[in-house]
DNA sequence: CTTAGCACTTGAGTAACTTGAGTGCTAAAA
DNA sequence: TTTTAGCACTCAAGTTACTCAAGTGCTAAG
């Protein structure tokens, strides 16, 4: 009951949390000299820990595991909340991307933290077609289109040496070896087999490798979307601007930010200050949790914020959102696939 | 000669330049006394100011408006510099795009500030083309080209209310009224009289509206690169959370920055603090300049970095760039036009 | 017009002191 | 055996006083 009374406190406050101030919020009554014992042995236990040798306690990471794992109730979303996230994710949307996008805005914006998000199980998609598009003259578009729908495109030019008719031949050979493979098993072939065979069509394959090259990674990025950048700047106690340059930098490499999310799980995970992988992220906490969007796989969101965040209203948050998301999702596949 | 130096001391230091100081760096022998009475003239003209009443001189916004006006010589370019630009933009680019973005990027890095930059005579774009490209059984993509070169897409899903024949009447539609407008009055035209013409055809045609008019408006948007967005913080005084997100959302809104840059004109500008339109850059100073790509119009690059800043190098390695840059665009046309 | 000299100003840094919130421990009370 | 009152002790943070160095403006002499 006190450390959960401390770590409470202490995430509303940001002051380290006192003996007497304790006692006063207890629902029992009990005097500062018993809350000091029970606080000496909480310490003991490793749960709470000094600043300085008078100061009152603050939660550890052990302490704030602890919370997580056995203490804490996720707050019942507000009504209100609900109708932000229900209104947000109500508008006309093209494209899941949209919606994924928008996912990591709203997130963000109601918890003043930053927010990312991932599309439903991108990983498995496989190659559906590629075609060339051609614009004007000299224009072509490269189109990628995976089984999950996600398309990538990518425009270039050509020089006079390639006819229409290699660039079909080309196209074709693309989709005869590769269409139905998993996008990795068609960027490893890219890099061994499939350059020799594009050399019996092109006198200087070089360009037209590289452009499908590009497109491809493209697709195959897990690519994910990060809300609320900037709010970073508020909550972050961190004067560094190095460090704050290394966050940013690591929240734009997705392959780095896939390592911190890690594996996900089913229910909601919170990993706290340095449980994560990263160093960087000693001083921050990341809730994660997957939306489950039916037959179209599952999805990741997550929330960054400082440790000494409001666990109960966050873990609320984003259980919630989670729902409305999957939601969302699954009435948008229903209207598409019909 | 003491503004000069008043100026150049300020500007590598960031101190406030004392008389004594200031009278050993002069190039002939005059005493400090002296050169507080010439200082305390400079102030009376407005050019200089003290920070506070027995404290060193810096330059005012006036003084660096004479110093850039009158006194400064750009520095000869390093020989390690110019080979930075020109590895840099050698690599094999398959858009014009890229090019300017790495030019944002690479003058950010030499600089350690922000850049901007903006592709060559945008505004003037005609629409050339437009089509959609059926991807899968529900997907579509929006294909839009203008006449110099630029192509925007955006893939959407369809409803099956939606038949083939319908879709081909619409672009046939779009491209018989637009094609060879400027962007902006195939714009106002999409806000007037197309949406009753094109409900001759389909039966619910906000969806397709909605398309046309997203890609419509990412290509007639002035679409700048940013490079550097971090090193804001390294130079950025501020510590205020506030004004670093007003920065920030400032860059990102292309409209408000292209005020910001005002209008070009063919030599090298430079906007002193409070001259900048917007208020929030006050502390800041901003480099503008065109460079010239022959006959497909110009292009507008800019340095935004604090008001203490080295101009007389920072001035010179524009200068230089955009010559670079220039020259680069040239073989890029050249190799494509032919 | 330049310079030496001097009284004066000010930010920045440092040391000494105060204050208040908090602790641990002991011994008495429950 | 647990709880509590009491008390000596600790420490960060704030305040005050003081010193120091860099700088200024002004006057009078060169």
């Amino acid at each position: 009951m006190i450390l959960k009374a401390i770590v409470r406190d202490y995430t509303s406050s940001g002051v380290p949390v006192g003996s007497k101030a304790l006692a006063a919020q207890l629902p029992m009554h009990v005097s500062s000299a018993t809350v000091r014992n029970e606080m000496a042995a909480l310490e003991e236990l490793g749960l709470i820990a000094k600043t300085h040798s008078s100061s009152g306690r603050i939660p550890s990471v052990k302490g704030y595991r602890y919370y997580v794992d056995h203490l804490v109730q996720p707050d019942p979303i507000k009504a209100n909340d609900i109708d932000i996230i229900k209104s947000s994710l109500e508008g006309q949307f093209l494209k899941i991307d949209e919606i994924i996008e928008t996912s990591a805005k709203i997130l963000s914006n109601l918890t003043s933290y930053t927010a990312f998000s991932l599309k439903p199980e991108h990983k498995q998609s496989r190659l559906s077609g590629f075609r060339l598009v051609p614009l004007g003259k000299r224009q072509v578009m490269a189109v990628l289109v995976t089984d999950n729908g996600d398309a990538e495109s990518q425009t270039f030019n050509i020089t006079t040496k390639i006819t229409g008719d290699q660039l079909e031949a080309v196209v074709r050979l693309i989709n005869d070896q590769l269409v139905g493979k998993p996008l990795d098993e068609v960027l490893s072939a890219l890099k061994s087999e499939i350059p020799m065979q594009v050399a019996n069509y092109l006198q200087q394959p070089e360009g037209f490798l590289k452009v499908f090259g590009d497109v491809l990674t493209k697709a195959a990025q897990e690519r994910f979307y990060v809300g609320g950048r900037l709010n970073l700047l508020n909550f972050s106690d961190s004067n560094d601007v190095d460090e704050l340059k290394s966050l940013y930098t690591l929240m734009d490499h997705s392959d780095d930010m896939a390592d911190v999310l890690g594996q996900p799980s089913d229910h909601i995970q919170v990993k706290i200050g340095s449980e994560m992988t990263n160093d960087i992220l000693k001083d921050y906490s990341l809730i994660t949790a997957t939306y489950d969007a039916g037959d179209h796989g599952k999805g990741v969101i997550a929330l960054l914020g400082p440790t000494r965040m409001p666990y109960s209203r966050m873990i609320g948050l984003v259980g919630a959102f989670r729902q409305e998301l999957a939601q969302r999702l699954i009435d948008y596949y229903r209207y598409f696939d019909q």
